[in-house]
DNA sequence: TAGGTAATCCATCAAATGATTGAATCATGG
DNA sequence: CCATGATTCAATCATTTGATGGATTACCTA
């Protein structure tokens, strides 16, 4: 046979697994309001009513891939933390923007959707907390930009936001940008990480004032 | 009396324009598919009907804010460009930033779509250009980036592509980020002009290899 | 293999949404 | 002041969309 069930069946991953992935693919094109219930059970092979089975409501849904997006962001965050340690700024920026741009690609929707969060509004507005202050301010420390996990000053906050967002940007963006430079994947993604790491990291290294924690 | 029409009477702007002032509005919180012609005839306090006379479909009411919006950044930049001509490298950026940052914050929705428009999908997708390359080539040339008006390569196109979504993204992001930072309004617009300048400026005044036109 | 539970689908509903129609109202030139 | 065209609104339509109920099918265990 060859009905959704069954390919669940032969497939490890659960149908409710498979749902979210699916969900997590399209919330991170179309956003909220662009996504409907219909468009995510036809690519996930499934009826409407097995997607409200498995996961209750469309917000629910959308709820349960920000979280899922968030924890795989925390510890791929974690990861970059433990490699870095120790090392001096620049090379920690390096390999920063090197580790994420690289993980962010594998995982368009996740930049995608902390940008739509960061830039749009919801209409229904379930205050779904993001981690944001806290993910910035963990950067902010394990970058050596703050002595204090706890009580990052907001000029540090806002320069961590500033990296963080230029990454999402080109990521998210890949779909207009690369269109319009002509550029291959490959190209691209080197490209990217070669404008990202010289705007930043001059900023970082080349500046007096920036009270560096000494690591 | 008081009906729509009146307020219309009485307010030089035509019903024509104050429509698409609204829809300029929304359609830069709530994106294409978050809108719905209730909400934007609702706030112009006027019939959806009222809203197809004069404009015909959705699609085509958010077209016009996207060539409107289009229009205005065009004439904000060719401002700026006279502005800055002549001066040193350094003093460009600063101006340009603190010039753009101000018209941005006070036009916010120009930011909104034009974010969206990179990160987003519009299932129904007019292939409505947003002049984006032209625009990015023209800021390399007057920034002295580029000698070439055409033909900028793409490394110093990302450059200013990098430059500008981290305005945007400031402008867009206030109703995230500056209730994250507990600032007042104008610490946030202060604070976001030290942050584009911290990380911007030395990107491309202390480094070598970049080739800039002599001004 | 029978019985029960879990999972899926088909049919359908109610509300939301984009759009239209036709009547009413307004504005303006003659 | 009237006639004509422009503008607005109330009512309504057709489709989309989120959601549900009940029948059907698959799975598992005793």
């Amino acid at each position: 046979m060859n009905t959704p069930l069954d390919k669940a069946r032969r497939d490890p991953e659960s149908m409710k697994a498979r749902i979210l992935a699916v969900a997590r693919r399209l919330f991170g094109e179309y956003d909220f309001h662009g996504t409907t219930t219909r468009m995510i059970a036809q690519e996930a092979g499934i009826d409407i009513s097995t997607l409200h089975y498995h996961w209750g409501g469309k917000k629910d849904l959308y709820e349960s891939v920000v979280l899922d997006i968030n924890k795989d962001l925390r510890q791929k965050l974690l990861e970059v933390e433990n490699t870095i340690h120790g090392r001096p700024l620049s090379e920690r920026l390096d390999i920063s923007i090197d580790v994420m741009t690289d993980y962010l690609f594998s995982q368009p929707s996740v930049s995608n959707l902390i940008l739509f969060r960061y830039f749009g509004k919801n209409r229904y507005e379930g205050n779904l907390d993001f981690s944001v202050p806290e993910f910035t301010a963990d950067i902010a420390f394990s970058m050596g930009l703050s002595a204090d996990r706890k009580n990052v000053p907001p000029e540090t906050m806002m320069k961590v936001i500033a990296v963080m967002n230029s990454i999402h940007n080109f990521i998210s963006g890949e779909g207009f940008f690369r269109p319009m430079l002509k550029l291959s994947r490959e190209r691209y993604i080197a490209m990217v990480k070669d404008t990202l790491k010289f705007m930043h990291i001059p900023a970082f290294t080349q500046q007096t004032g920036l009270n560096l924690v000494k690591m």
